[in-house]
DNA sequence: TCTCTCTGTTTACAAAGTTTTTACAAGCCA
DNA sequence: TGGCTTGTAAAAACTTTGTAAACAGAGAGA
């Protein structure tokens, strides 16, 4: 049952899109601004959602790029005026799906979500998996063994930014700045201490790690 | 089409540059400044970047650091003026792959941008070889006989010395200047111990060395 | 509001790893 | 051969990392 997040101030459009998504047997949710669109999208983690492009206070390209730099990959459909001055590129950019001018068709619409849905369940990034662990991106949840396995959200973002370059050797700058947003933060032991955990939780024998690798002098590198 | 993305304060270089390359079918973009290179790296999504050390406001290395910070792997090919003291390695660990002197002549220009486009599009992994040895300087890796070798950093830096300096001699002067950034260090065999590990490693008969030479009363030369 | 709980960060010290120096043997070259 | 330079193992000095535990802060629930 996938769940479609409208976000729009347009209380008849929330409704009206709502009833139709109804029909074809979405579970429809709404949110009238930017701040409850990204509770929302945290809270009820929807299959995929639609932001209006004008919303009031912050913008639905805001709202994209909070949602992404907080790697919340749930697709996303803009919805534009006719008016608007549409950037495709700035769209892509951001990390939105696709986009959709109002006023539309009900067939459009539909044909839309039906694409972008298909496009990113069969995109086999779902799930990423090391060793005996199986990380469910979607969900936010991690497996070993098939039995779950608690992470916190920090734990859970450096383990995908790990996940996302693995082989690679990654100085703790660039994951404090890739994983925390910190721009410039020496002489913090922040990174090592959750290296730590994500050991605790997956490696076979902690103390000596096979996938989160320490390399003396650098950093630290994933291997799968 | 190739799009090549010049950095510089200098509008005249610019002009320059551009004229060239359109000559040569490529397509020239300009920026001024930092802040507006990093914007056109994104949006414009150059295939080589032609970037001036010294920018008002954020410098060349800033630029490549940011740049490499938000995995954008686009090449980099560093413009210096002749005054510049140009650390090779640190211009390698920043992410750049090559550099030139101004003032550069046309064909210099030409050939380095199309020797690091070459190796840029191989596979994107910039790698090094020497015998029977690989060094992957995106990962930071070296592998002999395909089996990774663990290097130190004092190592790693001496060798990605060696390999930018390859056929030279060179004093041990100039390599704990280069490499260890000693600015005066008298009677300290560091560099000797080094090299005699580097050896160990990579030599096949390292008391027989072929790859890491002594010259003696001199200093150490590096043969492919 | 207060307290509890859950996370994340920092601290502190031990442990591991790296670099430099040392010391002496061996090599080079006039 | 003699005097210097280089090779090299091992000791010493230093740096980085592992890790438990203290500390701090946010949010939930009473």
């Amino acid at each position: 049952m996938q769940k479609i997040l409208i976000v729009d101030d347009d209380p008849e459009l929330r409704e009206t899109v709502s009833i139709l998504l109804e029909r074809e047997r979405f579970v429809p949710l709404q949110a009238v601004d930017g701040q409850s669109a990204l509770e929302k999208a945290f809270s009820m983690k929807p299959n995929l959602m639609l932001v209006d492009l004008r919303l009031p206070g912050m913008s639905g390209i805001e709202v994209c790029k909070q949602l992404r730099a907080n790697r919340i990959t749930t697709p996303i459909i803009i919805l534009s005026a006719i008016g608007d001055e549409v950037d495709k590129v700035l769209l892509l950019e951001i990390g939105a799906d696709d986009y959709v001018v109002k006023p539309f068709g009900t067939r459009e619409l539909l044909a839309r979500i039906r694409a972008v849905l298909r496009r990113s369940s069969d995109d086999g990034a779902r799930t990423a998996r090391f060793g005996e662990v199986e990380v469910d991106i979607e969900r936010r949840t991690v497996r070993r063994n098939n039995k779950e396995v608690k992470v916190t959200p920090a734990e859970y973002n450096l383990l995908l930014f790990f996940l996302q370059n693995a082989e690679r050797v990654l100085t703790r700058d660039l994951i404090l700045n890739s994983v925390w947003g910190y721009e410039y933060y020496p002489n913090t032991r922040t990174v090592d201490a959750h290296v730590v955990r994500l050991r605790q939780k997956f490696e076979q024998d902690p103390a000596a790690p096979t996938h989160f690798v320490t390399v003396h002098g650098v950093g630290y590198r994933f291997l799968p």
